[in-house]
DNA sequence: TCAGTAAATAAGAATGATTCTCATTTGACA
DNA sequence: TGTCAAATGAGAATCATTCTTATTTACTGA
């Protein structure tokens, strides 16, 4: 078996070492656009490699609970999935679809500082994430609308 | 015509007066959980209003669009609601559905101050919502699992 | 106050995403 | 290499949501 990234992530995480897993582990590590279910199928089949929809959905839904992988919601169907890297934040379009990754780690101590200061009464903190919505002004408009 | 606070934003919005968008708005600001359609809907029942489950997607679309409510989205479905009122982040349980406001007027000016003086490249920020996920440790345990 | 009209509603069919069922296959470990 | 629990595939089923179409209603101006 070879030693991939993908396979040493499924290792770790405890996880049969199928070539379906291997391959939608694979899918989401080199993307960069949050795929939702059926991208991850279709960008499969390009490879020439034929998965059933029931398999990627049950594979994404193991990655979810492991924490491999998070789900990104927009106000569109369908859920988009995000490998788990570092820390990062997401910044939303609201002229099309796309999502990019948002990292800041002077943002997150600041946010960490300030939020355990804080203390929310009766809500013990896990995560915070940000949800920043906008317009990117770049050349490629990836537009949907 | 009655002058209460929901047929005031539906005026203010341009929106016919509807017996139907009085309910479901009236139903979204005296509740304090985010509901959901079907929630709206039984709620609505309970009190012996009755809508077809079509107007009030069409209904929550509508308010949607005119700013009227947000989306709220989890890691499961359905999507619920969320009347717009002060600016506000939310508390997402990782062990219920239970979802809270989060108002938090000095982080906001924290985080609106860093992020102009940031200024991600190519992206003109709209809206900063914070999620923050973690575990109520109240009485009310408003468990689903 | 009333008629005209565009918009809103109801009911149920249709759709799309996701989950389930269950028979078959496969990876991991002894 | 055999065992067996776990994973997969195919298609049916489900759930939330949207669409379609006929009917009703809120608003407007006479």
């Amino acid at each position: 078996m070879k030693d991939t990234h993908a396979v040493r992530i499924l290792v770790e995480n405890r996880l049969k070492v199928t070539p379906q897993r291997i391959a939608v582990l694979e899918v989401l590590l080199n993307s960069r656009e949050h795929p939702d279910a059926e991208k991850i199928f279709s960008q499969l089949r390009k490879n020439h490699f034929v998965v059933s929809q029931a398999t990627i959905y049950k594979t994404l839904e193991i990655f979810s609970k492991k924490g491999i992988v998070k789900k990104v919601h927009t106000d569109k169907e369908p859920v988009r999935y995000d490998p788990v890297k570092k820390r990062h934040h997401h910044l939303y379009s609201t002229e099309s679809d796309r999502i990019e990754d948002f990292i800041d780690s002077d943002l997150d101590r600041i946010l960490d500082d300030y939020m355990k200061k804080k203390n929310i009464p009766g809500f013990e903190i896990k995560d915070i994430r940000l949800y920043i919505t906008g317009r990117f002004r770049d050349k490629d408009n990836n537009s949907s609308t």
